[in-house]
Order: C-alpha cells, then sequence, then structure tokens
DNA sequence: CTGAAAGCGCTTACAG
DNA sequence: CTGAAAGCGCTTACAG
C-alpha cells in the first residue's frame, strides 16, 4: 500500500497543493496552524514519505551525488569512498558510488546512469575518461568536481592533493636521516599521483646534490604485490647500493617491507622503508609506517561544496590540499 | 542544454512515443527499419541519455539498491561495500551506500532516503532497526534483505555466516594444535555476529572437556584498539594462563599481536593468535593472521539475487554461508 | 489561507 | 508500423 500525496490530502480532506506546502514549509505563517497541524500528524501516521523522483522531476535536486572511483576494492579507495560517503550525509546527500574498476567501457557505463539518475554532482576520480565526455555532462547541467587526476581540457575544477610536495618532505626526510642511495618504486605511472610523487622524489635528490641513479628506479602499480616485487629485485640486484626505499604507496611500503623481513633484514636497522597515502594500516603494521597522508575528508569537503555552490564560472577552480609527512617507526638514522 | 524525448522526437520527425519504443526495444520487427536507424542515430549524436527518474515514475524500476552499514570507516564494512558495488553492477543496479555509524537515527533518517528514492531493493546490516521499520518498508513494496544480523519478527528474508560454525572450527583448530587454555576476545556483543562467535568457542571447548575460565574471557568492540586493551589485560593478570587467543575480528587480532610483539613475547611461538573476518591485511600482516574467512561476495550475491527475484513468499527465505578457516601464520603447536 | 490546473519526462494501452 | 492522449507523483504560479 504505497501512499501519495492525494491519498494523503483525501484523508485530511484538502487539496494536495496545501499537503505539499505543509512538506516543504512554503507560506511558512500563511497557513492555519490546526490545518498544518492535521497534515502533518496524518503524514506521520500513515507514514507517508514523498517520492523524491516526482520531485526531482519537477525541477527539483536529487540530493544525490554519484562518485567514480577507479577501484572499489583497494584500500585507498575504500577509506576515500567511506568519508564521500559521510561527508555527503552530513550535507544532505545521498552517495551513489561506481567504480570503473580501471575499465573504459565500465567507466562510461557509470557516467549513463549518473546522468540518467540526474545526479545533483559527480566526483570523478579517473584517468582515463576524455575530456569530451566531462564537458558534455557539464553542458548538461550537470556539476563534475574532478579529484586526483586531471583530464586536460576538461572544464571541470579540480581537487588536487600536493603530492609532489609530499614526496618531496618525505625524501628529504630520509635524506635527513642520512640515507644518500635512495630507491624507489613507481606507482601506476598513467596516473597524476604516480608521476607526482616521482617527480617530488626527483628534486629532493637533485635539491642534495644526489645522483639520480636508474637501478634505483623501478616500476611498480601500487599494490603490495609490485611492492614486494620490486624490492625482490632491488635486493638481489644490488643489496648494498641503497639503504632506504620509498614507495608510491602505502601497500607497496607493506610488500617491501615483508620482503626486506622474510630476507632475515630488519626495517628500519637494515633498510627505512617510507610509504604513501597513510592508510588505516600503517599506524598498525609492524613496523608502524612513516608515510605521506592524503587528506581525504578535506578533499571531500572541498569536491562536495563545489557541487553544492556549483556556478558557471565555478568551472575554472582548482584546489591544491596539503600532503604532511606522518613519522613513525619504519625509517631510522643512517649510522655507518 | 538537456534534451527530453520530445526534443529527439522533433528533430526525428516521429513521435515521442516511436523514440521510446526504440529506446527501450519495444514493438522489435515492427518497426520500419529505417525507422529506428534514424532515431538512434539521432540520439547518439546529441548524446541523449533518458531521465530515469520520469521512467520510475511511470512504474519501472529505478535500477538502485540501497545498502545500509553499520560503518563506513571501518575495514570488514569497506569491503563488503566494495564487493555489494561490484555485485550490483554485474547485475545492473547502481548503489546507494548509507551508513549508520551505528546512530539509530542516522539510520532511520537513511531509510527514509532510501524510500523516498524508490531503490528496488535495500541490503541492511543493523543491530538496532526496528522489525516494525523493516514491515513497513516490506509492506509499502519494497523489497528488504536482512545481512548478517537478525531482526525479530522483521518478515524479510536474512542471509547470515555460519559463524558459529567457523568459531568452532577455528577453536578445534586451536585444540588440536596442543593448546588448552585459549583467551577469548569479544566483539560488540549487542551483535549476532559476535555471540555467535563467542556460542562456537564455547561449544568447542565443551566438546573437548576443557573448563571455561571467566578470567580468560574479556569484552571487545571489534576495534584494532580494543584487542590490544583486551590482550594487554590477560598479559598483566594472567600470562602463564593461557597459550592462545581468538578474537572475534581480524582487527582485534591485530592488535593482540601487537600487544604481544611489544611486549617481547613472539606470536606464534608464544601465544597463537587467531581472528575472524578474513580482510585483506590478514595476508600481509606479520605474521600473516590465520582467520575465518567470511564470504563477502557470496552473501551479496544471494542477497541481490533475492531483491532481483522478490516474491511475496521470498520473505520467509533464510540463507547461511559457510565461513572458512585460513590457515597462515599466526598459530603453532604447542610444545610444552 | 487554500484549491484547480498545468506540467516535469517518460511509457503504454488504445486507435488507426 | 506509428501517433495522440492519459497518467505516474509531485510543485507552483495563478486565482480567489
Amino acid at each position: 500500500m504505497k501512499l501519495t500525496i492525494k491519498d494523503i490530502a483525501k484523508i485530511a480532506g484538502v487539496s494536495p497543493a496545501t499537503v505539499s506546502r505543509v512538506i516543504n514549509k512554503k507560506n511558512k505563517g500563511y497557513m492555519k496552524k490546526e490545518t498544518e497541524q492535521k497534515v502533518l500528524r496524518i503524514i506521520k501516521e500513515f507514514g507517508y514519505v514523498p517520492d523524491a523522483r516526482a520531485k526531482a522531476l519537477r525541477g527539483l535536486k536529487t540530493h544525490l551525488i554519484g562518485v567514480i572511483v577507479p577501484e572499489a576494492l583497494s584500500c585507498a579507495y575504500q577509506e576515500f569512498i567511506g568519508t564521500i560517503v559521510n561527508v555527503c550525509y552530513e550535507r544532505g546527500y545521498g552517495t551513489l558510488i561506481c567504480s570503473s574498476e580501471n575499465n573504459a567501457k565500465r567507466e562510461l557505463a557509470y557516467v549513463r546512469v549518473l546522468e540518467s539518475q540526474r545526479v545533483d554532482g559527480i566526483i570523478i576520480i579517473s584517468e582515463r575518461l576524455k575530456a569530451q565526455a566531462v564537458n558534455d555532462l557539464i553542458n548538461k547541467g550537470i556539476p563534475i568536481v574532478l579529484v586526483d587526476e586531471d583530464i586536460p581540457g576538461a572544464e571541470a575544477p579540480i581537487v588536487l592533493t600536493d603530492y609532489y610536495e609530499g614526496a618531496l618532505q618525505a625524501t628529504q626526510y630520509l635524506i635527513d636521516l642520512g640515507h644518500k642511495r635512495i630507491a624507489f618504486i613507481k606507482g601506476r605511472h598513467t596516473t597524476l599521483s604516480s608521476q607526482e610523487r616521482f617527480r617530488g622524489y626527483i628534486e629532493a635528490l637533485q635539491r642534495n646534490s644526489l645522483d639520480v641513479e636508474d637501478r634505483l628506479i623501478k616500476a611498480g602499480d601500487f599494490t603490495y604485490k609490485s611492492g614486494y616485487e620490486a624490492t625482490e629485485t632491488f635486493l638481489k640486484e644490488s643489496p648494498d647500493d641503497f639503504t632506504a626505499i620509498f614507495c608510491s604507496s602505502d601497500l607497496m611500503a607493506f610488500g617491501a617491507i615483508r620482503c626486506i623481513q622474510e630476507r632475515g633484514k630488519n626495517v628500519p636497522t637494515d633498510y627505512s622503508v617510507i610509504g604513501f597515502d597513510d592508510i588505516y594500516f600503517s599506524a598498525i603494521n609492524n613496523p608502524s609506517l612513516t608515510t605521506v597522508d592524503v587528506p581525504f575528508r578535506k578533499l571531500t569537503e572541498i569536491a562536495i561544496d563545489m557541487i553544492k555552490n556549483w556556478t558557471e564560472k565555478g568551472k575554472e577552480k582548482r584546489s591544491i590540499c596539503e600532503a604532511k609527512l606522518v613519522v613513525r617507526r619504519s625509517c631510522a638514522k643512517m649510522v655507518k
């Protein structure tokens, strides 16, 4: 038995328009107190909940925000998703979570879903979406905010984290600890995140007049496994050529640490390891991980506010959040 | 410039009805091939995406599923959320993620949102929602599936994991390893999950004629911190009275392990530790964690299929999934 | 202070 | 094979 505004109107002996006004608190003060009370009582008694779709059809907001992330089962994005859900709730939005699973087709399918649902805005983390697709959406009046990845040519506001500066600090921290030969494991290098982290590493070495050595730089893809394997190679090829490893993600850092430990070496006394992201587990790991914090909540709040206060010229907004070094116990001073 | 079906109809020189038929592949074969082709071409050219809300208003499905979890920032639920998003995609649904953050008011607010959005079904994990609220929803025609927590009196199908059997196996595993004094740390004990895990532990001890000792049983709340603290107490009060700890969650197990390690003892040679959930990090932790796997994907698939194939009598369905012991390296044979 | 009527963007019998 | 018309559940000028 699904109730409509007409049913409530009939029961209350008023018109649907009046019920609507009560619900939306329109004509406040102009309405007879007793009419309002009666309608309110009946709504409550019968458990009537207005149809948001009908409302939205009339031009009102859907109060839904769509989110597209690259992966739903990776730690960092999971924390991001959780944070978005919470911030959306605080701002009065429901959250439609979509994961492209790094698949362009799937991503486009989700974009269509979000468009057809007429969400009030979309937060996108994507390294493969075309500028054209983003601009089409914006031209149709759907606010889009890019997070973490820039899409050249897209006329959408963007919220970034200063990964470059974060990586610079992390590397400098290792250098200050006395490390001169610092290995680096890249993330999925098609991403801006990975490129920026790498850029910060290089810059720090150069500022300190340290050599950038190709054999101390390996490709990875942000996963535990890739961190483990890259470290395995380092350890096999040049075990005495480095004293620290900077990993582009915490997960890779865990892989690196595990690999080192399994070979009977110690972190941080034999090798220092530093990560990036500061996921939940970094504080729990043994040794706890020194890493660079990505301010998920801040990013989310800015992105949602951009959607909430969307204006035509808002398209050009660019916001950059700070990434802070979090010192724990996976790095030690060089003694020799 | 937002397009409607009328715009497309006008451009194509046909009626909205015809456009609708093309989109929904109605009257297949009865339609002139060239009309169909033309309409399709124009839809594509102008990037027209039908309004799902208008469709739904006419009585069609929204293709949206709502999910209510207790916490959005806890590891196990994050994996659950990620899995649900993926399974929903596979089954053709968008996913509206809601987190009650263990707050009854917030949970009810979300229930209203999901109802107002007229989702095709709701998956609920809740220890506090009233049967009345669930039944109201069902009577309004919204399919509900309860997961993990039973709500007595609710006339909704339910999908459970056999935590009792899982805990029984885990405890038996420790006993078979030679452990006779096994400590236990409960989860948030208002949950069925925690109670069932505890019940399995007790049953295993009794089957093996081992004493159930109150001082070896402590309260916890599933978190890392509570696992750490309970272990701290065990170690202080009766360090020689137990040789293994069974924790009601992996997170608590990590806390236990960390606490033991910080006191200079070893896991598993001094104390064996076993967890529950098998979250991603369990395989990565050092030592890797022996635990009981909760089949998230299976649970999700069953729940979504129940929604998809909803019938009146489906309300009585009950499905119980198996929880399997996953042996890793945090438990060892007793030597003394 | 309140109601009747139009209309949001669709789909679907009903005609033809 | 296709169109005109009604209606899904709301809100909002427009009247009164």
